[in-house]
DNA sequence: AAGCTACCTTAGAGTTATTAAGCAAACATA
DNA sequence: TATGTTTGCTTAATAACTCTAAGGTAGCTT
């Protein structure tokens, strides 16, 4: 099954694709990614993209898949790099590739933040989602790997709110009970503390206050240390 | 000085507008929300709305200023409306207001976390700018008065790395003196987490794990709450 | 060698934002 | 009261966009 010479062809003119869509995005803002700017950039006019994306949406969920896939390499880079050091190192490690890469591409970063138009979009374009899906993966898989070979400390479950518990089973059986309900808790603790500080400094809304966001966030990563039981 | 008739005339029409811009964004979504979308919408035809705005950034920009009014008067009426209680009552209660309006309003609220596109736009659109202004002025001026009736526990600047003191400083300077830097400190951790979370919640960034995440932003209070020196 | 398929093109319909030109009514003023 | 200016709207026109449809020219397949 091969790379007849189409095959290759059409590979290469979808990477081509892809990179024209993000220089437009880069360099003149999300509203330049149209299809037919993409067209003229790659020197083929307009309509002929729709023999690689049905539509205007597909190519951007297309476009933003590589960028989740990019970022989540970078984080495993990060992760595998020093994969000698210890587990609470190479979480840092990985935390702070996430961000390094966030900044450096906040254009990137803007579309992979943007909302998944309404949940319930039957898979809502599989490449995409998939890619999202690995992207976070590393980080849960990195504490769930934390929690099985050094435990960190993890509130009772009964001191929790019944509602929460019972999200909290459900995401702890969604992810094949790689951690349990009450370590969930901590890990998404930490998401939601080291994920929406990015999310904010990146999206500018803590322009008002801040010009360098990264003492806050090595503040943060101390932190989420002494919760995962690491310093 | 007065309301002449056609004064009021203006002013209805530009309410009507900005009424069916909200409809239009409710309804069927950011896209929407066009220029001739909504002068058909208020019964006259597209370029007609060139004279109340002067083009659709502009129109969105007032829109959003509307709904950042609304937002800041309801986080107000919640921390005027129990004026007797204990301050920290008031900031708990202030913080569930503006949850409950995000909920309620999640694509106005959309609007209202949209980045300001790129910073340093000369006072970008005024109007929004200084809604904007207000709404996190609640939050800031209650921490203020709580700072100046009963201190909460603060770090040692000495102890913050120079480069958070230094923008730390300029803050509080920015916010003429309010709080001292140290106390800006505390103010920011919190805000960034209680709006960081509403902003995941809101935007859709914590589907993956919850449904209702209101016990979530209720731990969330209590921390802060902790944080602030009252339980 | 003949045919099929994939890729690309141009044309066209229906949007949009925005500018320009023009009309009519309300207001201000002499 | 008559005149002129301002204000609010309309239509026309330009240039962009998305997407569909129809047609041509390669190349692959048999």
């Amino acid at each position: 099954m091969g790379t007849t010479r189409r095959d290759r062809l059409r590979q290469a003119t979808l990477a081509e694709i892809h990179a024209a869509a993000r220089r437009l995005l880069v360099e003149q803002g999300s509203g330049a990614v149209t299809i037919n700017a993409v067209g003229r950039e790659v020197g083929m006019s307009g309509p002929a993209l729709y023999h690689y994306f049905s539509g205007h949406d597909e190519l951007v969920g297309a476009v933003t898949a590589g960028f989740f896939r990019e970022l989540a390499e970078v984080m495993e880079a990060a992760r595998d790099r020093n994969s000698d050091e210890p587990l609470g190192t190479r979480i840092l490690e990985t935390c702070r590739a996430m961000r390094a890469w966030a900044i450096a591409h906040p254009a990137e970063f803007g579309w992979i933040f943007a909302s998944p138009p309404s949940a319930p979009n039957k898979l809502r374009e599989s490449a995409r989602y998939q890619a999202a899906h690995r992207f976070e993966q590393v980080f849960s898989g990195l504490v769930a790997e934390l929690w099985r070979t050094k435990p960190f400390p993890v509130p009772d479950l009964a001191d929790l709110p019944p509602s929460l518990r019972d999200q909290l089973r459900d995401y702890s059986a969604a992810i094949g009970g790689a951690l349990p309900p009450e370590a969930a808790h901590v890990f998404l603790s930490c998401w939601i503390r080291l994920y929406g500080l990015l999310c904010m400094e990146v999206l500018h809304q803590l322009d008002f206050a801040f010009t360098d966001l990264t003492p806050v966030y090595e503040e943060c990563l101390r932190e989420l240390g002494e919760k995962l039981g690491f310093r």
